[in-house]
DNA sequence: GCTTGACATGATAATGATTATCAATTACAT
DNA sequence: ATGTAATTGATAATCATTATCATGTCAAGC
């Protein structure tokens, strides 16, 4: 099955524009694609998408959904949704709708608006833009993130040097240290045992206080909390 | 000065969860950056603040320049803008309004809801999120994306392989061939003056119609366009 | 006044998310 | 059967961003 999608805007050396139209094709990928999303209870990205395509397609590629979604909803089979200022999502439902997004872990959910909400709006003034659509998002925390168990948010940066817990070598000894204490010790405590500088430890004790990893009960005295036991393990 | 800001949730070894909050330093870079941001004209991201602060101090990093947008947007100084699945924009002005978002150039502006239109939504049923907020957006064109000069958008990568044209090798083959000739070619004729494989020179082409290099007036015939002979300099 | 503690920086490495390249494959048009 | 065009997987490359670390700066405490 053939479908005519995608303009690309080009320009001929005599000045004029023009845009070119190319043939997709339905291959098995974006079938499998469509459907998943459409399965998909939620609005995932491009990654989690692809493990549920990899699924029924073992050899397909991650660069081949990526291109896909772009592609797809280019040709408006599919919604695209930017609604985090780092990773898309994608949606199935074309119809306008609302979403609300989490700011600690980035989830989006569908939303449903009072019925009186419901208007159409219009800008002011359209400062010389074209206007095609708008949106409207709801933001706040989802259920998960208000429990706050272990659940950190989102995504985070871990270093690959440090290995699976997040921990550098001069951070997993300055814990190492604090382990080994059953009381608060002081950053000077700390150096002995870990035979670090103060300095140094002081540094690591921020870095391991903004991880959850230690806390400060009493001024310049420091503990290994609960998750900086589990880091360790 | 200092001001406090930022809590960081912890949980010490008893499981009581705490918060850890720290002081925060009025850095003269965080002026600046302030200041800076203040004076933009629009909504910038991280590179283009950082062009503006660097004019003023030197020295200053790029690293710098993201952390503390992440700081001071954190801390409730200004306002962090997601409107784009990929790169993050920043804005002063804290009170909560409307914007409009090019689709082509992912340019942002301020826009104004007619004043029927400004009203408190609420969602019908919370489905236990915490709502703390809503925006709405509008997306279109932007008056310079709709006269389409030379712009072509956002930015797009190029391989450094190609150098700064954008054009690999064998591209440039296929357009040096084109550009020789005076009249539309079909895909044997510029295989035979660049001297390559008539299935590479397809592929080419293909690739290079798609960044506006060739235009195909007549089907199976392409030449150059003017984006094409500029590109060739 | 000195020491300790805490925040911040610049340089640079590293990462997540995404896109480009290319040879080969698949499919359509003539 | 041949030519043309779209698509793919593997992989390299890029963009946007964040982490690390030694050092600098400044505030608090003794």
């Amino acid at each position: 099955m053939i479908m005519i999608i995608n303009y690309i805007h080009a320009q001929n050396v005599d000045g004029y524009y023009y845009q070119v139209c190319n043939m997709l094709r339905m291959t098995q990928q974006r079938e499998i694609i469509l459907e998943e999303l459409k399965k998909f209870a939620g609005h995932p990205t491009a990654d989690e998408l692809f493990d549920e395509v990899k699924k029924r397609l073992s050899h397909v590629s991650l660069a081949t959904v990526y291109r896909n979604l772009e592609i797809l909803s280019g040709a408006g089979l599919i919604s695209k949704i930017e609604i985090s200022g780092r990773q898309k999502r994608f949606d199935s439902d074309l119809q306008q709708h609302t979403h609300v997004y989490c700011l600690s872990c980035h989830r989006v959910d569908n939303i449903e608006l009072q019925s009186k909400s419901s208007i159409d709006f219009k800008a002011k003034d359209h400062q010389g833009y074209r206007i095609d659509g708008y949106r409207i998002e709801f933001k706040g925390f989802c259920p998960d993130c208000l429990t706050k168990t272990d659940n950190k948010g989102g995504k985070s940066m871990g270093c690959k040097k440090c290995g699976t817990s997040g921990l550098s070598e001069p951070q997993r000894k300055v814990l190492e240290a604090l382990a080994k204490s059953k009381e608060p010790c002081a950053g000077k405590d700390i150096a002995l045992v870990a035979g670090m500088e103060a300095k140094q430890v002081s540094c690591q004790i921020t870095a391991l206080k903004k991880k959850g990893y230690v806390a400060s009960p009493i001024r310049c005295k420091y503990e290994i909390t609960r998750d900086g036991q589990k880091a360790l393990a």
